[in-house]
DNA sequence: AAGATACGTCAATATGACTGACATAAATTT
DNA sequence: AAATTTATGTCAGTCATATTGACGTATCTT
């Protein structure tokens, strides 16, 4: 068992406890406390999910795809490149996955035939759910202490952390009537 | 310009409004919202630092390498290992170059002198918080309009989101006095 | 002296990302 | 109708980050 109590690490002295008293280096308020809660907490957040997807064979990658695919039906190729922030090429192969493994299905656009439209299929839900369930579990176990007016302000906090000046198409359904592009 | 009001993209059945209602898949609560919620914060709150790190050559796994660092002198390598979650020849290229570039140095250990304890350089320190700062400005943002009742609220949250069951030693110093592992 | 530990390193591999180029079909503009 | 743009798919090559497994060396523990 390694030598526990820190025999070495010594505390930064500009964080002087712990916890969260908001350090300072150089004159300036830096918020290490959130900071690294946020990555641990997000660290053990897609874990749940990582742990599960390695039976399927896939990586997280492919979960964000069929996450948002299932929560979005209909998606376009072009606004899941959007939401996800990565290029088509990279998205190609994990899509053709999804969609060879009967996850997902396209169909071809009613207007405009040369979009696919994406479709989860009951299997893709499946797994997207039971993914869920997980985080959600997780969620649950954190907010029960917290009323409800404090989860909502926990939602405040990280709706106002994501970025708002060019919203995708899922961002604008979830800041709800956002109609920013056209009136 | 792709076209725009959601033509195709149906809202799914479940979740009927967008936003905070915890809509429910199967009899099940399931939290889309945060759980998406979760995933763009995440996503805006490190691409901060990934642009910035493009300018250095560095990639996200220098920067959470070097913060930690900086922020627990005198961090072992094992211990970087387990805060990180990834193997020794993953953190090994990455460490090198930070020595290598002098944004780290090692030292021996004075009790074990098989352990080579990690310390940030000023110029080490001078990159993190500079990173630190893009990130604070994000947070600080995020909080203007929360007040610190409400911020105490958001870290109580991202607290109990962090697994505890096997804590590293920075999970045991952040969640200050944790002494689990030892009276 | 023997064994365990901390660290470093080698080889081979996988995943997820990238750029740049090019092809096709369908829609839009001229 | 022809030219252009758009939406998507794909090819080739590359890079960064991660993996497992094996092995070596110095050092501490038994």
């Amino acid at each position: 068992m390694t030598d526990i109590n820190f025999s070495n690490m010594a505390a930064k002295p500009d964080s002087q406890g712990s916890d969260h008293p908001s350090p300072t280096t150089g004159g300036r308020e830096l918020r290490w406390d959130v900071i690294e809660l946020l990555f641990f907490a997000y660290r053990d957040f897609v874990g749940d999910a990582d742990h599960e997807l390695e039976a399927f064979g896939f990586g997280r990658a492919h979960h964000r795809v069929i996450h948002f695919v299932t929560r979005y039906p209909g998606l376009k190729v072009a606004d899941l490149l959007d939401v996800l922030r990565i290029t088509k090429q990279s998205l190609g192969r994990v899509l053709k996955q999804l969609l060879d493994e009967g996850y997902i299905v396209q169909k071809t656009g009613n207007n405009d035939r040369r979009q696919r439209l994406l479709y989860a299929t009951p299997k893709g839900e499946a797994l997207v759910a039971k993914l869920a369930g997980l985080q959600t579990d997780r969620i649950n176990r954190a907010v029960a202490d917290i009323d409800p007016a404090g989860v909502e302000t926990v939602r405040q906090f990280l709706r106002a952390m994501i970025d708002r000046d060019d919203p995708d198409k899922v961002l604008e359904t979830i800041f709800g009537g956002g109609r920013k592009t056209r009136e």
